[in-house]
DNA sequence: TTGACAAGTGAACAGTGTTTACTGTTTTGT
DNA sequence: ACAAAACAGTAAACACTGTTCACTTGTCAA
């Protein structure tokens, strides 16, 4: 029997959902210490003492328990993104401080980060006038919309088509967060030459200021 | 008995080396198509009529395979790279002509670009004042050159460090083209809202632009 | 001709994701 | 309360993967 809207879920079903909401949380550890390599359903069901099989039980494949992970990365992202205050607020400002958010937050998970953007290509998704469902497509849908909305304001300069801006914006900060985890100094080394301050911040900061300030009007 | 120095290569060992390229080439045209998933030593060793262990006679591991997959990559775009005309040439459009090449000729290739950038993260090659040995170490050194080139003749405006500017562009670069081979129409589908070129050339050449004129003085 | 080396094979090892038949156990409907 | 159905978990197998190793065959050189 079946019922036609279940407002109370079960007391099965809500163990059920709370042992996958603790594998998901193992796994979670596992692979942002090691990676996918790191990360096999073997290796997860010894970490929580179950056998391989058991964790098909919970998930219907090995890529939909990563999509949950990476879904909880961006979660997290959205989290950490800093809110506009329109009284007392500088909107470029805001923006900088957004991107190297963007680019600190996907530095602490690299291994999250990247898995987001490897494997089969995927559709665009639609980033205006949509109301993006997943925290990975609300995460892009918010990074294009701080463009757009700077550009309406007048803070920025539209040269070209709002979305291009806004795609070579996002392609840049995603560059350099991918290059700043496969690299192990890109972000460290050249402070001698400047006398300014290194490290990853550092790069990330003037990475920022650098399109901001090709943005700016 | 060794000697001391081979000048003439024996007959035995060109031929070793000739199976060796056929070898590549096959391994090079899988990869091309399929990526790694599909480029397995056994599909390898089938495709060349060879058993999988044969492999392993001219290669150590798979990973040194895929290394000279990469290596031959970045051979093809140092070739593609547009070179300088002292007399003639405008040296803003040719830094933007080369960046597009770069853009351009990683998408002409996504999976050799792709893997370029992923697995075990490597130390950051040393990008001024040496002369890089491997293809990528080359082609990384020309793209750093080409922006310290240009501040040192004028043409770009030294915004912070040269480094941090390079930094800044590659991964600019970088990073339009991974989200271009992640995502299935980041190039393509906007040429209504300005009427102007759509299609990913045109994403190519706007992103440089953008960089371009960041970088202007 | 004999001995050393090269080329290639087939089987095996350890690992992967995944499926299936099979257990108990727990929940559910009558 | 009891039977039936659903659930949770296991062991074993399947089809893969990269890699190694003993073994045979062929080629070249002293």
């Amino acid at each position: 029997m079946q019922q036609i809207a279940k407002l109370a879920p079960s007391a099965t079903e809500q163990r059920h959902q709370k042992k996958r909401q603790m594998i998901l949380e193992v796994a979670d550890r596992v692979f942002g210490r090691d990676g996918e390599a790191g990360l096999s359903i073997r290796r997860l069901a010894d970490e929580i003492d179950y056998s391989p099989g058991a964790i098909y039980k919970y998930f219907n494949s090995k890529q939909e328990l990563m999509n949950e992970l990476k879904e909880m990365f961006f979660e997290r992202l959205l989290e950490e993104l800093p809110v506009f205050d329109d009284e007392t607020g500088d909107y470029p400002l805001f923006v900088r401080s957004s991107l190297e958010t963007y680019m600190r937050v996907a530095l602490e998970a690299p291994h999250h980060y990247e898995a987001a953007f490897s494997g089969e290509a995927e559709p665009m998704p639609a980033l205006l006038d949509t109301s993006p469902t997943s925290a990975k497509e609300r995460a892009f849908f918010h990074l294009f919309s701080l463009i757009g909305d700077g550009i309406e304001r007048g803070d920025f300069a539209p040269e070209g088509a709002v979305l291009q801006v806004a795609k070579s914006v996002w392609a840049a900060c995603h560059g350099l967060v991918i290059l700043m985890i496969h690299f192990q100094d890109f972000g460290r080394g050249f402070g001698a030459e400047t006398g300014a301050d290194t490290g990853p911040d550092a790069v990330i900061a003037r990475h920022a200021d650098f399109l901001i300030k090709g943005m700016s009007v």
